[in-house]
Formats: C-alpha cells, structure tokens, sequence
DNA sequence: TATAAAAATGATTTTCGGTTTCATATTTAA
DNA sequence: TTAAATATGAAACCGAAAATCATTTTTATA
C-alpha cells in the first residue's frame, strides 16, 4: 500500500507540478489529525510548528491533496470546505444534529453497493458519494 | 393532502408572521416550475411577472418555504443554494455529474431504509436525508 | 373603523469563504 | 550553472449569504 506521500509525488511528476518543502510539512500536519479541518483549521495546526507558512499555500495544498486523492472533501453544509485523509479515514457517512450540529458518523457498505447500482442504471460513473441525514442526536432527543 | 398554501399558512401562524402579498407571488412562481432554483434564478422568474418585488424578498421567503417544509434544498456543491418544490418533488436522490454539472436523479426506498436502520441503531431521529454521488455522467464518460 | 405594535419590504451594506493576482523565491532539467 | 517553470505569501478580488435600516404593510384590539 502507497503512502501518502507517494501518491502526492506521483501526482506531482505526472502533472509537471515541483515539489516544495512547503507542500510536504504541510501534508506532515494534515497527515497527524482524524479530524475533517478546513484550510483555516489546517493553517492554525501548521502554524504552531511552520509559522512562516502562509494561508494560500494551505489552501492550495489541500486542494492539490484533493485533486491527488489524498484528501476527501466533507461537506456539511454551512458553506465550508472540510477536507478528511481520505487513505486512512474509512469513507463514512454522518448523522447532523440539527439541534447541536454534533456530527455521528456510520458506514455501511451495503448502502455504498446499493447506490452504485442506482449509478450504475444509468450509466454514471461514481466517484465520489456524499451521505448526510439530518435529525435529532439521542441526546437532544432525551432533553427535549 | 395539504397545498403548499396551506402549509405556509399554518408555518406562518404557528410563528406569529403575517401574511404577505408579495410572498404569495413569489410561492405562486416557485410552484410553476420544476427546476432546482437558486434566489436568483427565482428572482428573474418572478421579475417577469411581478417587476416590483426584489431580491432580499425573494431570498428571505425561499428561505421562509424551506422552514416551512414546502422547499427542499439541494446542494450540488458551487456554493449556490438551490431550491425544489419539496411536496410535489418525491424526495430523490442526486447523480452529479462533475465535468458538466448535469444532475440525474434516482429513488430507491431500498437505500432510504437502510440509511434509517443505521440511524436507528444510534438512536437518531431522521428528519431529512440527502444523498448526492458524484462523478462522471454518460455523456461526459463518452466524450472522454 | 381607527390605531398602535409588530412584521415585511427593498435597497443597500456587510460578512465571509474561496479564488486569483503579482512580485519574489525556489525547484529542476539541461 | 543557468534558464525556464513552478511555488510562495501577502494582498486584492469575487460572489453569494446574511444583516441593516428606513419605510410600508399587516393585524389584533380598542
């Protein structure tokens, strides 16, 4: 199994890209957190050990990690890009609360196989899925 | 069954808001179409018809609809918001297509159960769900 | 019916991510 | 070593969502 690191330089030399010290601590940061960050999130963990590296080259990194397939992209919908390592990270699904925003987390592969065969009725090729339910959590549920 | 009418009626009293004429036009023009509108789009249908209405209206009373539970928001993932009609629509899931933003819908009641089963098992009282794949449509896949 | 309180309107401004620009620095192939 | 191309970081720009505010409309009640 590739690491991270080789699927980005992989990337890189079939894109013509360089490579820069910058990008690579940049995805050392990225690499140490289960978290979904945005690229302000992202910036705030690099700082406090690059402090000299600046937000658009986060930016820019991240979307190239995406681009890559190292980063996958969460969207929970109030207008920000979250990225998660999409290597490690099992794809998953979520569950948000509506009432406190905490965000539960559920896979399912035979939900996943199911919407592959819906695609693939139609002949679309899947490349990416996005599952989001939203509700109550069980504890906002108790309190209420 | 309830009219979209009805339901905002019933929203509007239950929330101590008055009734308007210039949100009733603009229901009026959200029901004549079957498209996923954004404010915008919604505002130059409703233009046409009504040229003295503006957009902070527009945009304040789809927003007012979505509360209601007669508009559904979809997101394709542009940061735009857009809007359907949420009772005559059945709730569908969507296939979008990255290369050229065409958005194919599918149902499966199969798959909307088993996203239930999951939130069950977490005790997690689902309100609404959504389920957008994307990737490559089959148009795109032949052009490619 | 008159009226006062509250909500709605529409033009405008503000906010806030995402994205691009640009001068300078770094990387890399030859 | 050097020339061409990419990367960087600060700042500007962009576009849609959301908020503001003076004015108008609605509605409950006297």
């Amino acid at each position: 199994m590739k690491t991270e690191l080789e699927y980005l330089n992989i990337y890189q030399k079939k894109h013509g890209l360089k490579r820069s010290r910058q990008r690579n601590r940049i995805l050392e940061i990225f690499l140490s957190t289960d978290r979904h960050v945005s690229a302000e999130d992202l910036l705030e963990m690099v700082k406090k050990k690059y402090p000299d590296i600046g937000y658009s080259t986060v930016y820019r990194s991240l979307n190239l990690f995406h681009k890559a397939g190292i980063a996958r992209l969460v969207e929970i919908g109030d207008g920000v890009a979250r990225y998660e390592n999409a290597l490690k990270q099992k794809q998953h699904h979520h569950l948000i609360c509506e009432n406190c925003g905490r965000i539960l987390e559920f896979t399912d592969p035979k939900v996943d196989e199911m919407i592959e065969k819906n695609a693939r009725k139609k002949k679309f090729k899947v490349t990416r899925r996005r599952i989001d339910v939203f509700g109550l959590c069980d504890r906002c549920r108790a309190q209420k």
